[in-house]
DNA sequence: ATAGCCTATGCGCATCCTGTGCGTCTCCTT
DNA sequence: AAGGAGACGCACAGGATGCGCATAGGCTAT
């Protein structure tokens, strides 16, 4: 990837790949006690062109950051030894800032938990979607010092999304979307140009759980058509037999 | 090979060929307990200049990771002993971030194969063609930090493909093609000057179960004339009694 | 009660392939 | 050298398939 033309890398990816400061990759540590888990968030965080350290409890999850300085860590809440909180306590108090992302069931929604994000963490419910992860540690690490500085607004053509403050406007005009519809163009507008297979989508924008079929995919998308491309040249493009394209009209 | 002179290779070749970082050949696994399905594969595989081992079940699977370190893995899902998902995951864990590239029946399409591409794997099902299976390699591992840096865009005179966009454009002209033409004319392209004859270009394009003539062959390439070569001078060239040629026009 | 997510069903048409027929090149025969 | 038969390549038309889309409706969470 290092020496890879511009042009071509350009040409797929408008968005800038959000790295350290020094240019080198981010570096996380993934916490999950189950290991399938923990290794779909690893191989979906490495796509990412990150690096990715993974624990399978407390004790190796202070170990890691320790050893690995990462610029976030993704904790479950239910670790088989240590409490994921006291997790974070403990990191705290050994003078570790880095910003942590909590898996949780949704049912088991502790109070404790809405109150993180006031101190720069944040979580997400299981069973999650991998954008969704890849999104929130995003602005994990744009909030802190640790990366190099990356806006939190996305543009393809007149299409803008701000994925701070959920709004999403084409041409200046406000297009009001679903937590899933947002989803999916979040990640049809971090990979302009570029063909996705409805398996793809399915695999990065639903839940790893999901177990329906790609037919949702061609239903979110004639939603997104609905509100996008009224507005103006189409953007949405279906490659018959591959999948979808978002790219601006010319 | 071995003694063929550099200068005919460049000729045949134009593309520059999918190497390691230190330009060793990609080196790749494939898993298959159907003996001829994995030779099929394999052959198609060596073709493009690539080290090619095979295992038969699971464990030589492993086994074979293990020793011969590939760039790439193709894996059946059915396999005699261990399930071709579960030697997926014995290879994460084990530590090995090597992508896979899954065989499955279409009908047993099941839902455990979700979640491949999201994690940067990817699958193809049976029966499939070799060109599909190698553009996919190609594609994993250009993803990958493994292979020197490869563009997704392939040039012949003034016609150009991008893989990833599925664009093709002659002068700067837009041509739109089926998913048939386009996997004929990315070989065709991967090949420029190289006269390739049907039963070459059936085995490679079709899947290997295709019962039906080459006629086909021929049908396609007329569409394609039909699209590029009206474009400006042609490109595509029968050669009576052979095959057929891409090549630039003088 | 409403909004949002998903399943189910049916339809239209792009795409793929087969079949047929015709023109032309090749090569064999005389 | 001329003629002819057969092979080869190409054009065109028609039919089967299945992909993508629209619509309706049920379920759930808020």
């Amino acid at each position: 990837m290092v020496g890879m033309t511009d042009t071509a890398q350009q040409k797929l990816r408008a968005q800038p790949r959000l790295t350290r400061q020094d240019g080198s990759p981010i570096r996380i540590v993934v916490v999950d006690d189950e290991q399938s888990l923990a290794d779909l968030v690893a191989m979906g965080l490495k796509y990412e062109g990150w690096d990715v350290k993974t624990a399978a409890n407390g004790q190796q999850a202070l170990q890691a950051v320790r050893e690995f300085r990462p610029d976030a860590v993704v904790l479950d809440i239910m670790l088989p030894d240590i409490d994921g909180l006291t997790v974070l306590q403990r990191l705290r108090s050994a003078g570790f800032d880095v910003p942590v992302l909590f898996l949780t069931a949704k049912d088991s929604l502790d109070d404790r938990v809405a109150g993180l994000t006031a101190g720069g963490d944040d979580y997400v419910t299981k069973p999650f979607g991998l954008e969704e992860v890849v999104a929130r540690l995003r602005g994990l690490i744009r909030r802190t010092a640790t990366a190099a500085e990356e806006s939190s607004v996305l543009w393809v053509g007149d299409l803008m999304m701000d994925e701070d403050s959920y709004e999403v406007r084409r041409g200046g005009k406000q297009i009001d979307l679903t937590a899933t519809e947002f989803e999916l163009l979040r990640y049809l507008m971090r990979n302009p140009r570029r063909v996705l297979s409805k398996a793809q989508i399915l695999d990065r924008v639903w839940s790893y759980d999901f177990g329906g079929r790609a037919s949702v995919v061609e239903l979110y998308i004639s939603y997104l058509r609905k509100k996008i491309d009224t507005l103006g040249p189409p953007m949405i493009h279906t490659v018959r037999g591959v999948g979808y394209q978002l790219r601006a009209a010319e």
